[in-house]
DNA sequence: CAGATTTTTCAGAAATTTTTGAAATTCAGA
DNA sequence: TCTGAATTTCAAAAATTTCTGAAAAATCTG
């Protein structure tokens, strides 16, 4: 009995590792750093390089990347432990926080560049007096308009407490 | 002056394009797509698959593709001219239809599946009675929840108006 | 400081994604 | 039905990304 639910459990987890990091493609993060991710979530305890290597098959390079990659993200934490010297890590559990962070980056990745952008070809094309240019111009102009207010909404979605975001979801929703 | 002009026009326009392009990797998104995209957003009139070609150095077979890719998100309309058999295609340029294009399809390839994925992890850990099991079914119930929430906020996002949104955003900026 | 352990780096290999270009297919008009 | 123009397909090449494994560097311990 005890055996039939850690086989459950093992089997359940394996699944949830495998096709989180599947979908990882999906999101633009690497499979590696994925599943790291995922193992960690559902470890109970920090753990070190080579428990990582060992549970994904992977090499000490990748696990080493990706693990630092994690934690420049914010989504794992260093943990050392009195008398250890090997590092351990340890994730973020709470769905809202890793949502947060994520939200944080890809806003870095995606919006502020597309940002710089458009500001840089509407500058570029201001005053040009051709119909063509008018119209490029405006483009530049609306998406410009537009982009800066995704950043606007992303900062504020990122700051917000759970508490908020659920009140505010409840009128959208509602 | 007139020329002038033109110049600066065209130099603006190319920068957007190879710009936007490379940020279409950031996006999950491939070059040429972005780059297509970019090139019919900022044209005058609607272009064909061999203006496209020209315009970005890019062979039939990639144009074709990615023309037809955009089409089927939405991004492009096929515009047929009478008494022509070619087709030419025309985009998309409302800043906000773009964007809920877009999030539409963000959403199909990006939350759908994973809230597939942790709704069966859920299911296969429910009622595991070890602290492990207990642990990891209740990690999957929050994904789960979590990531249910963000599919119905992405619905509602998709299918709002730009006035509402703008509304919308008043108050959560304001 | 020496020796042992752990972390970090990185060049080449492997895997994946994108692009090409030519052949096959479709289609409209004569 | 035939012809020529346009679209579609797809195998192979090119480009890009990811991963490996071993060596180098850093860090701790006694």
């Amino acid at each position: 009995m005890k055996v039939k639910a850690d086989d459950r459990l093992e089997h359940a987890r394996e699944e949830f590792i495998a096709q989180w990091g599947a979908m990882g493609t999906q999101w633009g993060i690497n499979r590696t750093m994925a599943q790291i991710h995922a193992l960690l979530m559902t470890a109970v305890d920090p753990m070190s390089t080579d428990e990582v290597m060992e549970a994904l098959e992977i090499s000490r390079g990748n696990a080493h990347a990706n693990l630092k990659e994690l934690v420049a993200w914010g989504l794992l934490r260093v943990v050392v432990r009195k008398g250890e010297r090997r590092e351990y890590f340890e994730a973020e559990k709470d769905v809202w926080r890793i949502f947060t962070v994520v939200a944080r980056e890809r806003k870095r990745r995606e919006i502020d560049p597309a940002l710089e952008v458009v500001r840089k070809c509407a500058e570029e094309s201001r005053g040009i007096t051709t119909p063509e240019g008018r119209a490029f111009h405006e483009q530049m102009r609306q998406l410009e308009e537009f982009v800066e207010f995704a950043s606007r909404m992303a900062d504020r979605v990122a700051m917000m407490k759970h508490g908020f975001a659920i009140q505010m979801a409840a009128k959208l929703l509602g």
